[in-house]
DNA sequence: GATGAATGAGGGTTCATTCAT
DNA sequence: CATGAATGAACCCTCATTCAT
């Protein structure tokens, strides 16, 4: 038993306290999201957010980190995925995204949030782009490896394609997001990529 | 003389309060944007601001309203220019959009303030659903008009096709938005139409 | 018709933004009661009322002023009906009161925001000692006419009498202020006078 | 070491504040008494009063709330002390509240903006109802035991008398509080008293 | 005289952050 | 390590008062 802190405990309350400011976050906005609810929601005291976070950006930071390090982690999976076909790989992607979202659209109400932050933010604006451009970097990857594979045409212009591709996923999702009950995301989804990858 | 209330002044007081909120909301955001900063920027007095607008929820409301009667508008144009084709006025709305957008991005940045708040308050969620559901059927109904002069394969899902081409662009113009060097949106978001397009 | 303002159309209108003040006074409290829902209930405008009074201190100071002197005009008309037994001016008196309390209270809550002003405003308490001392005058006068004839007993105290009357009758009303309810100040107030004037 | 709170310091503050908020609102009447006020008299932060209070509609129902008990509490020792006459009871009782009075009248002055707020402010008009009720079942308690003893007539209306008294002392009191020069209270209150008990 | 748009001081309340325990 | 009492800057909103018309 060591004197010292434990990496692990450390580690666990970081994340205890990173999902419970994403329950309430989605809740309330950045904005209106005290620190001493996001304490609460997590168990511990407003004092101890602040061992682990140097402030509320911090936190903000940290949580926009771990949804594009997640996001793109499945991502880089898929890609690695080169014995499965390239559609069924993003089928699979879509139908996971729209899966998880439709269970719960907290990280989605969030992403608005951060898009929106972005506009004003310099650190997000940057975090944002990377991932953007790393999303599209795997998706071209992917689509490449469908070139390879006979699956997409060889002419395509894979680069244009996959960018393409992220403005659909994510415009569905906007709608989605915007009236769950006018656009079924979980059949949409998919449905757009099918018909995307067929005008390839 | 101010015996009864001028309507023309009370209007351009109202817009002018109106065009101030979208600068000053554009660069903090609606949570940090001060009502007095609002006022200055149009160059009145905080006072003044409340006796237009009855609180910033209401002012945010009116923005919201603006944007949403202002945007439709301009599709309600489109669709009744029949003499043109359908592809040569969605071609000239992609371009007019993104010209516009490349030109002042405030209101984008506003935007994505208003999906976020979408999530947590029904009045905004109602008035954005109520817009994307006009913007489908504009587009729609564009699309019909296209089957009808042959631009469009009869046999199109007009409905689903509307859905995707409006996610399209919504999509194209976040990606463009989040990293508006990596995006030429005044490239991108035509040549996404002509894409589509040619899918269907 | 003289080119300068009317006199009678003055002192009404005066009256009138004194009648509206008594009403929303009554209703919100010296300090709730904004000069503008003042005006709206004098049925005139805001910059109306300033025309007639320099502030809203100076208003507040009028109705005082209106009030005391309604009252003491009621109380030295008593003394003057030397015809009429001490007993039944009195008697008159309370149920006078009583009556025209229980059918409009306002006065009397502005009364009470009276009482309060008192203890941190001078000219108010000034005018209220001022009223209580004419008052308690009178009512000793009435005792002395009672003395004179044969009422009241020859020995009594008339001086302290008097303001133990007052004493007596602002406190039931007060009572019946705090519990109309619980007190019946028609049946109270003229049997409280009654008992007192049995033990003198 | 505040692992947990101190109920005593808690305790101590609440009555600290109140007792700032006494003085203050003394001073300025509520309406008038800034809460930044009241947290300088007590010496504490403005956000600090918030800490025990959750708005300044709560702190002026607390000291109403401590007024009433506390006057309450000393009644009811009255009560109590069934081995000393009741007329002696009565005068001590006379005694105290004028000697307090003359010593310290803010609670007077808070009194009658309690008075005031009654009649717009249900909760505070149900407080006193309830408070004057008691007020009255107390010395009514006392005047029966006066029967008992045969200090009062056997035949008195004791509930009546109870509630003559109340308003007796009532009116006295609020004499002496708009006059303090003109009526000596610590002599008037028992001298009222006195006659009253007289004439039962 | 009368109006009501405009002003800006002022006040209630919230909450990010600190720090003594 | 953890706590939560304390701070005070900041912000929304109200309203007494002024004054151009």
């Amino acid at each position: 038993m060591p004197r010292t802190a434990d990496p692990d405990l450390q580690k666990e309350r970081r994340e205890q306290i990173l999902a419970a400011a994403q329950v309430v976050f989605a809740e309330h906005g950045f904005a209106d999201a005290p620190m001493v609810t996001i304490a609460k929601q997590a168990g511990v005291s407003k004092g101890t957010v602040y061992l682990y976070f140097a402030s509320k950006d911090d936190l903000i930071a940290a949580l926009l980190d771990d949804f594009l390090a997640e996001s793109l982690t499945y991502l880089h999976m898929l890609v690695e995925q080169k014995e499965v076909r390239v559609r069924d790989r993003l089928t699979a992607y879509a139908e996971a995204v729209s899966t998880q979202m439709a269970a719960d659209s907290s990280m989605l109400s969030i992403a608005y949030e951060f898009y929106a932050l972005a506009a004003r933010n310099p650190a997000v604006r940057m975090a944002l782009q990377t991932y953007f451009s790393a999303y599209g970097q795997a998706l071209e990857t992917l689509l490449l490896q469908g070139v390879d594979s006979g699956e997409v045409a060889a002419g395509t212009d894979v680069a244009a394609a996959a960018v393409m591709l992220v403005a659909l996923l994510e415009g569905v999702t906007l709608l989605w997001f915007t009236d769950p009950d006018a656009v079924d995301i979980t059949a949409m989804l998919p449905a757009a990529l099918r018909q995307f990858l067929n005008s390839l």
